[in-house]
RNA sequence: CGGGACGUAGCUCAGCCUGGUAGAGCGCCGCCUUUGGGAGGCGGAAGUCGCAGGUUCGAAUCCUGUCGUCCCGACCA
C-alpha cells in the first residue's frame, strides 16, 4: 500500500502545543497523530488512528490465542443494570436519559453487560467462557491528564472470564496476564506486571502492567537486582534501622520550643529521625477520631491506611486535633490519647520520641506495649533507598504508566445480576469471574514515552502508522515511487512524501513521524539508480539500488 | 472539589503594568528565485482580543462575573 502525503490530512506542527507537558502529548500532537476536541476528549487523526488500529489487532491476536471471544456491547445501558450492581452512584459515571425519561448510563467499564449476557450460560459443561470487545468508555474524570494518558472518553478492550471455581478463575487469571505480557512485549514497550490495589470496587486480587516513563501517575518500585517490583501503593520495602539513644525505663518529658516538624526535632535533640515517631489524626466518616502513628522518617501510605481501617478517611482538622488532645499538630503522641491508636509494623519494637501533646514537649524513651497499646499495621509509604524485601538490594521508584489492570472478580458482579449455572452436583452457584482490560490509546501514549527522541517519535515496528517513510526529493519523484512499490509490493506500507517542498521540511516530517525505515530518493539517485535506506531508531543509513529494496533490505 | 497559571490570526507568542487606529514569527494564497536537514524576495488573505456586565468621552488594556484550557493536590473500576 502507498498513501501520498500530498493527499494525507497529516498536519504536522513545528512548535510544540502550548498546553502540552508530556513527551507523548506533544509529539502525537506535533505529528499530526491526534487533536483535542475537549479536556480529555480526542480525535484520532489517520495516522494516529492506522496505530490505534494496529495496537488493537496486536491485543485481538493474543485475545484469540487463548481461546477469547471478540463480540460487541453497546455503549449505552440501562441505569437499571448499575443500580443492581451498586455501581450507579460512583462520581465518575455519565448518567443520561431518552426521551421518555427513561435513564442509562454510558460505562466506565461493562462488567454489567457481560454479566447480563453472562446470565445465559446455565451449565458447568459450557464453562470456562471469555469474552472481549472493543468499546468506547466514559467516565466523568475530574481532571483528563497528559494527552493521552488520561482522558473522558477512549476505548478499551475489556475481557470478562467465567469460571465454575476459584481454580479455574485462577486459570483464566494467569492466561490473560501472560496473554498481557506477549501484548506488550509485541509493542516494543519496557513494563512491570506488579500486584495492585484492588480499589474499592474490586474484587480480591488484581494485577497491573506498569510501564515506565517519565509522565507517568503511577508509582512503581523495582529492586535494582531485578527481583522485586511492586505498586507504590502495596510495596513493602524495609527501611534502615534506626539509630536508638540509650533505653529509658519510662519515657521522660523534655522541652522543644518550636520543634514541630521531625527534622527540627531530630536536630534539636541529636538524634536520628528514625528513631523518632509522627502522629497523623485521622477521622473515619462516622466521625471516630484514630491516631495513625508512622517512624518519623516515614510518610504514611493513604492506601495502606485505607486497608488497614478498612474504611475512608480524612485528616483531622486542627479544632478537632485540639479538643481530642490538648495540643497541636507538632507535638502529638499516642501516649495518653484515648481512642484507637494504628501503628506501623516499625514501631512495634524500640523507643521513640513522640510527641507528649502538650504544644512544645515531647517524650523520648516512649514504647510500644508499655506506654501506649496500638494495632499495628503496614501503613508506611515505601521510599527510594528502603531494602528489597525478597534480596536486601535498593528499591528504586519511578513514575509509571498503567498499560492495562487484570482483576479477580469473584461473584462481584455475578451474585447481584443473579447469573448462575448449575454444577455437576445438581446445585446452583455464581459465576466466577474476572475481568481485564487495556487502553490501546494509553499503550501509544506510553510507547511514544518511551520510544522518542529530540527530533520524534521512534515507532517499534509493529505498531508504526507505515513501515517506510518515501521521501521523493525534486526531480527524482519517478525513482522514489519505483521504491515505494517495491516496499509495497512485499505488503508494507508505506507512505510517500510527494509535497512540494523542501528537503530539510521532509525530513524534518520524516522524524517527527517516526517511521521505523527513511528512503530518500534524490538528485544522487539520477546518477546511480540508488537510494538512502536510514534507520530511524539507530540512525544508520545505507545506498541501495531500487531494485535490491523490499522486504529483506 | 482546594491551590496556581493562562485565554489576542490556523500555530507559537508580544502588546495589558501606565486606557487612545490590533502586532510579530511561522503557516496559508499568488508571482519570482532556490532545492540533500524546517531558504530568500515581492504582493496578499486572515483576529467582534473567550463570553457577559461595569467604569470611562474612549477598554485587548481597569473592575466584577462567567465559561474554557493547562499544571499541582484530592479523586482515579
Amino acid at each position: 500500500m502507498i498513501v501520498r502525503a500530498s493527499q494525507l490530512f497529516l498536519p504536522t506542527l513545528r512548535d510544540d502545543p502550548a498546553d502540552a507537558e508530556a513527551a507523548s502529548h506533544k509529539l502525537l500532537v506535533r505529528g499530526g497523530y491526534v487533536r483535542q476536541v475537549s479536556a480529555g476528549l480526542w480525535t484520532y487523526l489517520p495516522l494516529g488512528w492506522r496505530v490505534h488500529q494496529k495496537v488493537v489487532q496486536i491485543i485481538r491476536e493474543e485475545m484469540d490465542a487463548i481461546g477469547d471471544q471478540e463480540m460487541f456491547a453497546p455503549v449505552l445501558t440501562p441505569a437499571e443494570l448499575w443500580e443492581t450492581s451498586g455501581r450507579y452512584d460512583i462520581p465518575e459515571v455519565f448518567k443520561l436519559e431518552d426521551r421518555s425519561g427513561r435513564r442509562f448510563v454510558l460505562p466506565l467499564s461493562h462488567e454489567e453487560a457481560f454479566t447480563f449476557h453472562a446470565r445465559e450460560l446455565q451449565s458447568y459443561k459450557q464453562l470456562p467462557q471469555a469474552w472481549y470487545h472493543f468499546q468506547t468508555k466514559d467516565r466523568d474524570e475530574p481532571r483528563p491528564k497528559a494527552g493521552l494518558l488520561r482522558v473522558r472518553e477512549f476505548v478499551m478492550k475489556d475481557a470478562y472470564s467465567f469460571d465454575r471455581d476459584e481454580a479455574g478463575l485462577d486459570e483464566s487469571f494467569q492466561k490473560h496476564g501472560e496473554a498481557y505480557a506477549r501484548i506488550f512485549e509485541r509493542c516494543g514497550l519496557v513494563f512491570q506486571r506488579v500486584q495492585a490495589e484492588s480499589g474499592l470496587m474490586g474484587g480480591s486480587e488484581s494485577e497491573d502492567f506498569l510501564a515506565p516513563a517519565a509522565a507517568g501517575e503511577n508509582m512503581l518500585v523495582t529492586c535494582e537486582n531485578g527481583d522485586y517490583a511492586a505498586d507504590m501503593d502495596v510495596a513493602q520495602g524495609v527501611p534502615r534501622a534506626p539509630e536508638f539513644p540509650p533505653s529509658l525505663d519510662a519515657p521522660e518529658e523534655i522541652e522543644t520550643p518550636g520543634a514541630n516538624t521531625i527534622e527540627k526535632l531530630a536536630e534539636l535533640l541529636g538524634i536520628d529521625d528514625a528513631a523518632t515517631s509522627k502522629a497523623m489524626p485521622v477521622v473515619k466518616p462516622d466521625g471516630v477520631l484514630v491516631l495513625a502513628l508512622v517512624r518519623g522518617d516515614d510518610r504514611l501510605s493513604e492506601d495502606k491506611m485505607l486497608s488497614a481501617l478498612g474504611t475512608d478517611f480524612r485528616p483531622a482538622t486542627d479544632d478537632e486535633i485540639r479538643a481530642a488532645f490538648g495540643a497541636s499538630g507538632g507535638s502529638l503522641g499516642p501516649v495518653g490519647f484515648k481512642g484507637e491508636v494504628v501503628a506501623d509494623e516499625m514501631l512495634r519494637t524500640g523507643q521513640f520520641v513522640a510527641g507528649a501533646n502538650r504544644d512544645g514537649w515531647h517524650l523520648r524513651g516512649v514504647e510500644a506495649g508499655r506506654d501506649y497499646e496500638a494495632r499495628f499495621a503496614d501503613i508506611r509509604a515505601t521510599k527510594e533507598d528502603d531494602a528489597c524485601p525478597v534480596c536486601g538490594g535498593k528499591l528504586r521508584v519511578h513514575t509509571a504508566i498503567e498499560l492495562g489492570h487484570i482483576f479477580k472478580l469473584g461473584t462481584r458482579y455475578s451474585v447481584p445480576l443473579d447469573a448462575t449455572f448449575l454444577d455437576e452436583d445438581g446445585s446452583e452457584k455464581p459465576l466466577v469471574m474476572g475481568s481485564y482490560g487495556i487502553g490501546p490509546g494509553r499503550v501509544i501514549a506510553a510507547i511514544v514515552e518511551q520510544h522518542h527522541d529530540a527530533n520524534g517519535i521512534v515507532w517499534p515496528a509493529e505498531v508504526a502508522p507505515y513501515d517506510v517513510h518515501v521521501v521523493a526529493l525534486q526531480g527524482a519523484e519517478e525513482i522514489a515511487l519505483q521504491a515505494a512499490e517495491a516496499y509495497s509490493a512485499d505488503g508494507l506500507a508505506v507512505l510517500l512524501d510527494d509535497r512540494v517542498a523542501r528537503p530539510g521540511e521532509k525530513f524534518a516530517d520524516a522524524d517527527l513521524i517516526g517511521a521505523p525505515i527513511r528512503i530518500t530518493a534524490g538528485k544522487k539517485s539520477l546518477e546511480d539508480g540508488k537510494v538512502d535506506v536510514r534507520n530511524r531508531a539507530s540512525g544508520e543509513e545505507t545506498r541501495l539500488a531500487v531494485s535490491e529494496l523490499g522486504k529483506k533490505a
